[in-house]
DNA sequence: AGCACGCCGACT
DNA sequence: GTCGGCGTGCTC
């Protein structure tokens, strides 16, 4: 995607420091809602007048909606009929940085601007004044009467006198009934007050001072350091496995950030990350930062939204979403496992949260660390070219962490019908049992599609008319390329080696193996791990003392998912990794069809940068991503031909798009075929990498109708393929 | 997104 | 006649 950004970041963030414009009373001002128009509205500015970037509330038909200050107003519409901004809410404006950022990403994924603001608005009580609490401090005077339960009250409000206590907090502390309080308050005593609920988080101290770094780990660190200090927009690619001391080291950047007065976003692909990261950051800062993600409380996102805008917050930890938040002054975006596909949001607007932070970054003159222990190929590649820079932490103890990786063939194993441990790795697991050591099963079931494959040559079936391979299709019970939507009846016999009725759908259910395994192994405790499951496995760091055994190294391996190698890559070194400790290594068995695929060939032998420059070597040839371009158009109807049909339609009038040498596939089945009762069919628009795709996809799909039955969106770069 | 408007089929 | 289904269009 990265060209989008290229030559603009200098421009941009100059744009980002403009003036702040001035409207007064009946001056004309450009209003952007947060309702679906995608368009500025023109008001009046109100009788106290307004600026840009202000929050408002303006009259729409008969409702009263939350709107934004985007400049001054266009004029075409007739001045007799505009209508009056209501009020100027009370709440930070939205920087000029953010809302050319909100325009860059609308133009970039083709979404309404309107639902870009939505992005950025999505807090609770944001139009609400500001919600108070009462606080109860030492006031002048002295009781009439003393009594003990007082005397404790005043001693606790003499020994704390910064912190405003709640009622509650103030009664507990001191031992007594809030009604003591309420005394003490008629009588002068105790001063109550009305402050804001929403206060600054705990100031972080970046001079606290975490763990003793390595030299290797400290020199990395000091490069970080220097990046963040020089307050310009640049991308360093932080590549270090687990255990290497990633996040330590990207703390460091933190800390040379928040030394520099600007803020720092930290993004993490999966809630259940956060909690362990919160405690690394209270070690090495001596507070919790702000937290934004779906689990927090509406208060707690209300707080955060707030202190973000006015400066209460140094450091935000969050998911995706947290990109949108109106930082003040934003300095540093670490995207933690940058690989990882939670990433890409795919419902309602379609963004890569790693791309937009580049983005963001480029426009407030932010440093980016893009951390992970198996990069994605878009991030190797732009390391590769320079456009990165790049940072590499060795693991603590070499290589020994690696285990002793082998490659089961399956296609010379003898297999029964419908079984998937290989008698090679029940033996491999069954001397582990005997010796008292434990093993992992490992189901590969990411990027899974019922893919066909001939097992006893390993041959996949693919479409006549494209690379992608077919796909079973569930309820046909035929074979479908899910790239261009093609169709052929399931054959009986393989098309590469002959032999007849070997071919099968592949992927066994993780209940299958549990069975399977249970029953070869009947004294045994057997638990199997899935690649559907290993989100929240992710989290158990344990390693294995014995064997990994991956059943199926193979899926997805190529299907018609273009990152599915990589996936298959990422993964599998992450799985293997697990087996053994550094004194004593452990063993990983892959059971493949395809032992020569580079991929399987660049685990085993642990070549990363040979895998890396293979894939994107392939991917050159196919001009896919990041050598070409692609977009998804996901058409949705309750009525399946009725999708179908406009697709076809959109496929045979594609002008547009020729025009700049733009293929259009489909329409397919979308990855997810059916959304709340709505069918999803899909097409894909391949380019070339520096054709300007938004504007020919734009005129293409203004060729077109939509209605509230029939519905468009765009996506793109698409990480789902099936 | 809402909400009005308006154009057809089933009732008091 | 008119009540109400939802398809179409507008909101500064």
């Amino acid at each position: 995607m990265v060209d989008l950004f290229d030559n603009s970041g200098a421009d941009d963030a100059d744009a980002g420091h403009a003036g702040v414009e001035w409207f007064p009373a009946g001056a004309v001002v450009g209003v952007m809602t947060t309702q679906p128009l995608g368009r500025v509205l023109d008001y009046i500015a109100p009788e106290e007048g307004c600026f840009t970037g202000a929050f408002v509330e303006v009259p729409l038909g008969p409702r009263k909606v939350l709107g934004v200050v985007w400049g001054v107003g266009e004029g075409t519409f007739a001045r007799a009929r505009l209508r009056t901004v209501n009020r100027v809410l009370d709440a930070a404006p939205l920087q000029a940085e953010l809302r050319v950022f909100l325009e860059r990403a609308a133009d970039y994924t083709l979404t309404p601007l309107s639902a870009m603001l939505r992005l950025a608005t999505r807090v609770p009580g944001l139009s609400d004044p500001p919600s108070m609490r009462k606080v109860y401090r030492l006031g002048e005077g002295q009781p009439a009467r003393m009594t003990p339960a007082r005397e404790r009250v005043l001693a606790v409000l003499e020994e704390f006198s910064e912190g405003g206590f709640t009622l509650k907090e103030l009664a507990d502390y001191a031992g007594v009934t809030p009604s003591v309080v309420a005394g003490l308050v008629t009588a002068g005593a105790v001063r109550e007050e009305a402050t804001p609920r929403d206060g600054p988080y705990v100031t972080l101290d970046p001079a606290k001072g975490g763990l003793p770094l390595s030299a290797a780990q400290a020199a990395v660190a000091a490069d970080l350091r220097s990046a963040v200090a020089a307050g310009i927009y640049g991308t360093t690619l932080l590549k270090g496995v687990t255990g290497s001391g990633k996040t330590e080291v990207y703390l460091e950047a933190v800390a040379a950030c928040l030394s520099q007065g600007r803020q720092a976003l930290v993004l993490l692909p999966e809630i259940a990350l956060t909690g362990a990261f919160l405690d690394r950051v209270e070690a090495r800062f001596g507070a919790r930062p702000a937290e934004w993600h779906s689990g927090v409380t509406m208060t707690e996102r209300r707080r955060c939204w707030k202190m973000v805008g006015r400066g209460g917050a140094q450091l935000v930890v969050g998911a995706r979403s947290a990109l949108f938040l109106p930082f003040r002054d934003l300095g540093l975006i670490v995207v933690d496992e940058e690989h990882d596909t939670a990433y890409k949001q795919e419902d309602g607007v379609f963004y890569n949260a790693r791309d937009m932070a580049v983005l963001r970054a480029s426009l407030c003159s932010a440093h980016v660390v893009l951390a992970s222990a198996t990069p994605s190929l878009e991030s190797w590649v732009n390391a590769q070219s320079g456009k990165y820079k790049r940072a590499v932490l060795e693991a603590r103890f070499g290589a020994a962490v690696l285990p002793e990786m082998r490659p089961i063939d399956m296609r010379v194993e003898a297999l029964t019908q419908g079984k998937w441990v290989s008698p090679s790795l029940h033996e491999a697991v069954q001397l582990r049992i005997d010796k008292g050591e434990q093993s992992l099963l490992f189901l590969n079931r990411r990027g899974y599609a019922p893919v066909t494959i001939c097992r006893a040559c390993g041959h996949q079936i693919a479409c006549r008319n494209c690379d992608a391979r077919m796909v079973e299709h569930r309820f046909l019970k035929r074979l479908m390329c899910h790239q261009c939507g093609e169709q052929a009846p399931l054959p009986t016999i393989c098309p590469a080696c002959k032999v007849e009725g070997k071919l099968a759908p592949v992927g066994p259910g993780v209940e299958r193996i549990t069975e399977e395994v249970a029953g070869l192994f009947p004294h045994a405790r057997v638990a199997v791990l899935s690649s559907d499951l290993f989100a929240s496995a992710r989290a158990l760091k344990a390693a294995i003392e014995g064997l990994v055994g991956v059943i199926d190294a193979d899926l997805g391996l190529q299907g018609s998912d273009l990152r599915a190698a990589e996936r298959t890559f990422q993964l599998l070194r992450q799985v293997a990794g697990r087996a053994g400790r550094a004194d004593k290594p452990g063993e990983a068995l892959l059971q493949t069809f395809q032992p020569e695929h580079p991929v399987i060939r660049a685990i085993l032998t642990g070549d990363e940068e040979a895998f890396w420059a293979a894939e994107a070597e392939a991917r050159r040839a196919a001009g896919v991503p990041p050598f070409g371009r692609l977009a998804g158009i996901i058409l949705s109807s309750p009525d399946v031909q009725q999708a179908f049909a406009l697709g076809e339609d959109m496929a045979r009038r594609d002008g547009p798009l020729r025009d700049v040498g733009a293929q259009v596939f489909g329409p397919a089945p979308a990855p997810i075929a059916r959304i709340r009762g709505r069918h999803r069919v899909r097409l894909l628009v391949k380019a070339d990498k520096h054709v300007p795709l938004q504007a020919a996809l734009e005129a293409w799909i203004r060729q077109f109708k939509w209605s509230s039955h029939l519905r468009m969106s765009v996506d793109i770069d698409p990480q789902s393929f099936y």
